[in-house]
RNA sequence: GCCGGAGUAGCUCAGUUGGUGAGAGCACGCGUCUCAUAAGCGCGGGGUCGGCGGUUCGAAUCCGCCCUCCGGCACCA
């Protein structure tokens, strides 16, 4: 059993969550999964970037001190990893103790060897954007952001010795081709290296919100010696205990450091020179991938095209999306997000390929063997469609090994579906429904058999990707997952005579368009919170409900039973509806503005296909008073109306009669 | 500007060291089974392989020039 320890960047607070930070930690994460389950003793690290001017001038901006702002930004990276499923064993913030203890370990490290020295750093400063602008970039003296004159000002600063390692590094990359993929980011690499290193200004006076220098706090360390760093913090590094130093000793150097294209130097340079200068092991790996594109446009907040990943775990639920992105992504192009092609994605692979396979490999089994695994005819094994399928999976299960070591996810979901398009194939051969009613039982047994036995390969295979669905897959076989199940994944291990599980449509079939889904959405759910998924639930329905007409009611009534706590932690109060209008462009939502008895706000409701504004004004309604706020077509809505919604009807609100309670009465 | 990628069917892309008549998926058309989520399976149409020129018996694949897009040299998953 080998060690894997693999990282994604810590995310920089200052940003919203998107489906960057979203791709890459599901990469990560399948990535990890994946060695799980080959038996490695893994280790999984992200967290938050949270030092620097940036944070510190945000954080001024909302008048919140320096630590709330981060505490309550960084919660909202941490909370994105529940809600894509990822098992990440530790989440690192730059601003805890232990990190200060390594970066400060690191730093006396790289001084006491002579790699860093005090000199003045010396530039042109744009007093409006406050950053030091190069002056190569200098556009006829001015900033070449904002136009305004730039001044020359000095910093005392401390400088890392980075030229010092030019040929050592260069000698790595030659030493290690694998060091830095895909070969192109190498190549700019060693362009870079050759073209000469510049030393590295590595500290600040101008701002304090970071790790002080030892020994000269009016000096912070400049942000990515900090940030570097969290990778050995995670594992130990600076700790004075013996057991954290045995786990760093274990766990360093990284197998993988997975990042974007966009931090490529400092992972490739700056942090092996960092490393060199201390005399640590360099990680083994840096792996980039590409950037999402919108309609072949960069993401950006500006042009108001940022992908938030919740609204299509919405739509088409966790496993739906992870699929999407890792079949979709070359690792190391950029590529397309686009809302047909997850559409087309889900219907055409998930829905008809895999789902539908799923169903009526166990669908015949319930019905002609009585939900149990039948047990097949060792000669019949023998023969050709079977000898066939069985080598596409001798073929196939190494090549997913293989592939997905190498981050390619995308091919690796193609070899997969190789071996679901050839049991498709295979059912259709051997015609079992026919079988059942005149062929041999033998013949019968054997072809069932063979199915679902490939079915239980495909979804071990498809746990790192999709974990809930190799899961809900397996408990549909009957089968336990099993925590190294890739370890010896191979054809007909299945074992006959297991009882199989309720067999669930797994990937229902969307007809409706994107645009069709995301109008129903907004108008009809009241959280733009991702929902949790159920880990490991096999015998409930789907658990994202990908179709839309159920968003609004349960599918199930099955809920368990919650405890009077439970209830009594929901605030449901009256209040006076002081305004009503119709939200525009939305067919179902009014926008209430109510008196709470407590304080006056807007709650946005799904009720406007039956109730006219005018005719609730003045009228005592139940809210729910301590919802999260969301937002619903871009209004924010404090508080969610009460009102009871038979399926296909319109929804009725409740009602207190002629003689309301104030607003504000507790409802109990 | 320098360096590096990419331009192949309507769409997204495979095509190692030049050589059987240029491929896959999706979409589209036709056929077919009925176990299954109106899913599956089979067949089919469609491409001057960015342009021009060259090397060669033979080039999408090598060379030169040109056009277009993207990236690195300068922040951001």
């Amino acid at each position: 059993m080998s060690r894997f320890f693999i990282t994604t960047p810590i995310y920089y607070i200052n940003a919203e969550p998107h489906l960057g930070h979203a791709y890459t930690t599901m990469v990560a994460d399948a990535v990890a999964r994946a060695h799980r389950l080959m038996g490695d003793d893994v280790f999984f690290l992200t967290g938050t970037d949270e030092h620097g001017q940036k944070v510190e001038r945000a954080a001024q901006k909302s008048g919140e001190g320096t630590v709330a702002f981060a505490d309550r930004t960084a919660q909202k990276f941490r909370d994105l990893l529940p809600a894509l499923n990822i098992s990440n064993d530790d989440f690192i913030r730059t601003t805890e103790p232990r990190h200060f203890a390594a970066s400060q370990a690191l730093w006396r490290l790289v001084r006491d060897r002579g790699f860093i020295y005090k000199d003045r750093y010396q530039g042109w400063y744009c007093t409006v954007d406050e950053v030091f602008v190069p002056e190569k970039q200098l556009v006829e003296g001015r900033c070449p952001l904002c136009n305004s004159v730039v001044e020359k000002l000095e910093e005392e600063s401390y400088f890392f010795r980075m030229s010092a390692f030019q040929q050592t590094l260069l000698a790595h990359y030659r030493q290690h081709p694998e060091f830095v993929t895909p070969d192109h980011r190498r190549n700019e690499m060693l362009a870079f290296l050759e073209a000469g290193l510049d030393d590295l200004s590595i500290s600040r006076t101008s701002f304090t919100w970071g790790i002080p220098v030892p020994d000269d706090p009016a000096h912070v360390m400049y942000v990515w010696f900090d940030a570097l760093t969290n990778y050995m913090t995670a594992v130990g590094y600076g700790s004075d205990a013996p057991e954290q130093q045995q786990r760093f000793a274990h766990y360093w150097p990284a197998d993988v450091h997975l990042i974007g294209k966009e931090i490529v130097r400092q992972h490739a340079i700056y942090w092996p020179a960092f490393l060199l200068a201390a005399g640590l092991p360099l990680p083994k790996r840096i792996m980039s991938h590409g950037w999402w594109l919108m309609e072949g446009a960069k993401m950006s907040k500006s042009k108001g095209n940022v992908v938030r990943p919740q609204d299509y775990v919405q739509h088409f639920g966790l496993d739906a999306v992870r699929y999407f992105v890792f079949r979709e992504m070359v690792f190391g192009q950029d590529a397309n997000f686009a809302d047909d092609a997850i559409l087309t994605r889900y219907n055409a692979d998930l829905a008809n390929d895999f789902g539908n396979l799923a169903s009526r490999a166990t669908t015949m089994i319930h019905r002609s063997c009585g939900g149990v695994v039948p047990a097949p005819d060792a000669a019949l094994l023998e023969r050709e469609p079977e000898r066939a399928l069985r080598s596409t999976l001798d073929r196939v299960v190494p090549a997913v090994r293989a592939l997905v070591e190498e981050f390619q996810l995308s091919a690796a979901l193609r070899e997969i579906w190789e071996v679901v398009a050839a049991s498709n194939r295979y059912i259709v051969v051997r015609e079992p429904w026919k079988l059942a009613k005149s062929g041999s039982a033998q013949e019968l047994h054997t072809a069932l058999f063979v199915a679902a036995d490939t079915l239980r390969v495909i979804a071990e295979l498809l746990r790192p990707f999709m974990p809930d669905t190799g899961e809900r897959t397996l408990a549909m076989l009957g089968v336990t997952p099993s925590a190294t199940a890739w370890v010896d994944l191979r054809a007909g291990t299945l074992a006959p005579g297991g009882t199989l599980g309720t067999t669930v449509p797994l990937f229902p079939r969307i007809e409706h368009s994107v645009e069709e889904l995301r109008l129903m959405a907004d108008d009809t759910t009241q959280g733009a919170v991702p929902q949790t998924p159920a880990p490991s639930a096999p015998a409930q329905a789907p658990a994202h409900a990908p179709a839309p007409a159920q968003a609004a009611i349960p599918a199930t009534t099955e809920a368990p039973k919650i405890a009077i706590d439970d209830f009594m932690k929901v605030e449901l109060r009256t209040a006076k509806v002081l305004t009503a209008e119709r939200v525009p462009k939305s067919s179902k939502l009014l926008k209430l503005f109510v008196d709470t008895g407590i304080d006056q706000r807007t709650i946005v409701a799904g009720i406007a296909e039956a109730y006219e504004p005018e005719s609730l004004v003045g009228r005592t309604i139940g809210i729910v008073f301590n919802l999260k706020p969301a937002k619903l077509m871009g209004i924010e809505s404090n508080g969610m109306v009460l009102a009871a919604s038979a399926e296909g009807q319109k929804p009725i609100l409740i009602s207190f009669g002629d003689n309301p309670p104030p607003p504000g009465s507790r409802i109990r």
